[in-house]
DNA sequence: ACGACACTTTGATCCTGGGCGAAGGATGTC
DNA sequence: GACATCCTTCGCCCAGGATCAAAGTGTCGT
């Protein structure tokens, strides 16, 4: 009987007791921007043991607030979608009172649709478009996580990386990223990660001056093009 | 140090758990259309103490998610504002999986932001254009609970509604009551009630298909452009 | 096959927070 | 002024849940 005037009367209690104790919003911010993060990360990222962290993730498992992959004898936990992630933007925009809805935030938002780092590697509308070339040109193969081609091997050697270099680091290799605003993977892990260093290096992005905020120059705009263009992936000639 | 990375790094958990308890839920989807609503009809709503009622109702002061306006012996408690409204929808949104984004409730939505009854007042655009049109012919005069003028009570008894009758009413008379689509006033209370009563009577608007939809018709439209007109706020020509 | 590792489950402890009844203000009514 | 009404504050009880250590399950290296 109560509240049933209202439109939409699911139960909000619960889905906020989900996001109400700290640890569990520690976890789930960290999960924000769309990145799959390991059990054992989230617990040390929380402050937490081990087993407490178990718990928590299975309760936001069963509330449907994240899913998980389970991969060797690690589990990756990531936000179960874009609605999970909206309500935590809107639940801090209200613990954030008085209201700073300024123009120049909606600007900052905007840049950040269109180029940003996501831990370490290119996230945002160009890391989506980068991504998007290194499969055209056949560098990459996959779709939950990539391996480099042969072709792809020497074309992304000769843009800076040395991909069997990168193999060796610890964590994962070349997994796919999902982006919230662009709802499509761009590459992450170590592979990612060197990418973006070496066309950074290169001129192809440039440091925003706001925390997270990348730019992209002419040289990274004709760059991707090429790679596109490019069936035979010898980037070779591209990029001297 | 923990999500230091995202944007918006508020305090979310708080804020979480002030809904996440399903008696202050309960009071906050009951104020979710912006009505104010006393303590104690809160307290009945939940099914909670007077007492209880109270220690909930302080803690969401305190938050931030609730204004309270002492009127009398009645302490009258109503959402902070926008945000929090849409803290709520959004939230109930993640609590209603699977995603039902139909076409049809995007329709729905906006027939309701057009016009619909607010508890049993006139409430969207066509209410809000209402309350603008009665102060404009000087029927009304106030701003956060509106009295009838000598004029408006010949005016309204015209549209039929017995003035005299409705202030016998236990309710409040006329309150200003907040849109928070519109965020702009439109006329709640018993007066209110009764005016929207006599106008559907009078075939001004008609109850819609969908709960809560009202459809406003050619009639209604020209009425409340007449006395939007008509400076001489004697309606008894417009109105036979 | 063995141990190391990553994670989950179980069991036990502790404490925050929701619940009510009774008492205390505050306000309007007679 | 006395009473009724509405709401808040106080004191108490109790349950749910957050936590960790230890034990259990599965996976990877060698």
């Amino acid at each position: 009987m109560v509240a049933e005037h209202v439109a939409v009367d699911a139960a909000i209690a619960p889905t906020a007791a989900l996001i109400a104790d700290p640890t569990r919003a520690a976890m789930l911010t960290a999960l924000l921007d769309g990145r799959a993060l390991a059990a054992g990360e989230l617990a040390a990222l929380a402050g937490v043991s081990a087993a407490t962290a178990s718990s928590h993730l299975a309760r936001l498992l069963g509330g449907g607030m994240v899913t998980v992959v389970s991969q060797g004898r690690h589990r990756y936990y990531r936000l179960a979608g874009p609605e999970v992630a909206e309500v935590l933007e809107v639940l801090a925009r209200v613990g954030a009172r008085p209201e700073t809805r300024s123009l120049r935030q909606s600007r900052q938002a905007r840049l950040l649709e269109e180029a940003r780092t996501c831990y370490d590697h290119l996230a945002g509308r160009a890391g989506v478009e980068l991504l998007r070339a290194l499969l055209a040109a056949g560098c990459l193969v996959g779709e939950e996580a990539f391996e480099v081609t042969s072709e792809g091997r020497a074309g992304l050697g000769g843009l800076g990386v040395d991909v069997d270099a990168v193999r060796g680091a610890r964590r994962r290799f070349a997994p796919a990223c999902l982006d919230w605003t662009e709802r499509r993977p761009h590459l992450g892990g170590a592979l990612g990660a060197a990418l973006t260093c070496a066309l950074m290096d290169r001129g192809w992005y440039r440091k925003g001056a706001v925390r997270r905020v990348v730019e992209v120059t002419e040289a990274g705009r004709e760059g991707v093009a090429a790679i596109f263009e490019c069936k035979d992936p010898t980037l070779h000639a591209l990029v001297t």
